[in-house]
DNA sequence: GTATATGCCTCTCATTGTGAGGTATAAGGA
DNA sequence: TCCTTATACCTCACAATGAGAGGCATATAC
């Protein structure tokens, strides 16, 4: 992992409703949506995801439907609820209200570190 | 709590970090601190703070020292050390690219929910 | 008398990312 | 032939940690 494993606490769950938010995906395509949109920088392993797709989908912002495939493992999509939309969306304007306030208090300390 | 309190893991010790750049503080003083600098966005637990604190010493990112006070508690205040300010650059740094890479798949939905 | 503020502490609880393990098929290379 | 890699799902034990309640003590204010 590229980061430490706390930061990613909290944000899993919204960063799985965000890739879904294109449309339909299965697990393991998720997990490489993660990867490639952030840029290489974000990697889940499969045991965080799964367990977050099943919560997300007991707490019903997420619908699932299981697809068979010839000579590969079946697939499993997921696909946004209206509540999973709503939730992401307040998750959106969280992560902006978050990372705006610890910026704030980062960017007294590059002033310190800078200046001694 | 404004903020889903995942949010918070793996920030805080940076967040204490951070406000001790300015000179030492002892715990009290840092919950007021962080609440202040981030325009009282972020509010923390003692039973967040102090735990905290005393992992931070432990691993030697902090010393701390008693001061008693007549007629109100004694107060021991936390001092950076040398290995703390290193952790806390490096941790500025991981900060920015994390939330750059988040930032990142947060934008592709936000185009999403605009347009349907 | 009761609440609030100061200032430290500890404890249990729930959440959750990690890493390893399990199951199964298919394709590629040594 | 054998071994690794990729696909695709899953579970489990472990460690870290924020929340919230509780405890202790003093001082001020209503």
């Amino acid at each position: 992992m590229k980061y430490a494993s706390e930061l990613l606490k909290g944000t899993t769950k919204n960063l799985i409703l965000a890739v879904l938010s294109g449309g339909e995906l299965y697990g393991y395509q998720i997990v490489k949506a993660i990867r490639e949109q952030s840029g290489e920088e974000l990697e889940f392993g499969e045991g965080s995801v799964y367990p977050a797709l099943h919560a997300l989908e007991r707490d019903e912002y997420l619908s699932s439907h299981w697809v068979p495939q010839d000579g590969s493992p079946d697939r499993k999509y997921y696909t946004l609820t209206p509540k999973g939309k709503l939730v992401l969306k307040a998750a959106l304007l969280e992560w902006k209200s978050f990372s705006g306030a610890v910026g704030k208090v980062f960017e007294n300390v590059a002033l310190l570190v800078r200046a001694g």
